[in-house]
DNA sequence: CTCTAACAGGACATATTTATCCTCTATTAC
DNA sequence: GTAATAGAGGATAAATATGTCCTGTTAGAG
């Protein structure tokens, strides 16, 4: 439903505002994440051009959120790497059907717009406040 | 979001659902909903394997729908040709994380399920009923 | 200045999805 | 039976998504 990429960005970004002391390299963020580094990359890319994260290069450099989590709705990620595609016009690309959907194609886009406001209220904040065992993005099973 | 398969799927059954007099061969239904002929039978040979519509092959043959549109769900048709992907345990995979998701990931699964819960409870029934011209699947735009 | 760490970006490889084509089989009409 | 219609299914191709690798560039430390 939602792509790997934006999966595995979504898993970064939660990563980093988890660890907001000191920037996050590629290879960090692979290892916490369990994505491949090399694609990770070029998630992190997209990130960086979408100003959700910044990046720094050289010793002592990786990402970091470029805003406080609480100031990054979870949409705002999704659009980044690949957003939910609204329906605004007849995809059939019939002459003379234009901007009035059929109920079909309504109801299709209903329920992007109610995933879209959903992720759109939702922010990184509320994504990580509520764990604070080690590990960075499950919790585990209590014995 | 869903797939294009999916999209094309739901277009056949709603194409069906509004021409039940007579069987549509897979030509007619291609033609309707703008699908590529070829491809278009791949996806009624899901939508049959999944008893969604019946087959009939020879003269006068073609595709119809197996039950009242009231009584198929939206929901059925996706299952059958790509499925709602559920998030039941941790996707990272590490050892010792199962079936508690992290916040994350409860919250991608609560998505999926909402859409889930929306197609589950409407018909294709309500996804012809209030259409009523002589387009197939989109309506035109009023002079 | 040089060395090393780390991101940027392009080229390439693989996998999956989407689409096409051709042959086979079933059904109907004559 | 023969001919025509129409779905079933396999093989193949094209497009897209995902993943890998290598080189270049930037930043910091000595």
């Amino acid at each position: 439903m939602l792509s790997q990429t934006t999966e595995y960005a979504l898993r970064a970004v939660v990563h980093l505002a988890k660890n907001p002391e000191q920037p996050q390299t590629a290879i960090d963020i692979a290892d916490a994440t369990r994505v491949s580094p090399g694609y990770l990359s070029k998630v992190m890319q997209s990130l960086v051009r979408g100003k959700i994260v910044r990046s720094q290069r050289g010793l002592h450099g990786g990402f970091r959120l470029s805003r406080d989590p609480s100031e990054i709705p979870v949409l705002e990620v999704i659009n980044c790497v690949g957003p939910i595609p609204r329906i605004t016009r007849c995809p059939l690309g019939i002459p003379g059907h234009g901007e009035k959907l059929c109920s079909l194609h309504r109801r299709l886009d209903d329920a992007m717009l109610a995933i879209e406001r959903s992720f759109g209220t939702t922010t990184l904040a509320e994504l990580v406040e509520q764990s604070d065992d080690s590990f960075p993005l499950c919790e585990h099973i209590q014995p």
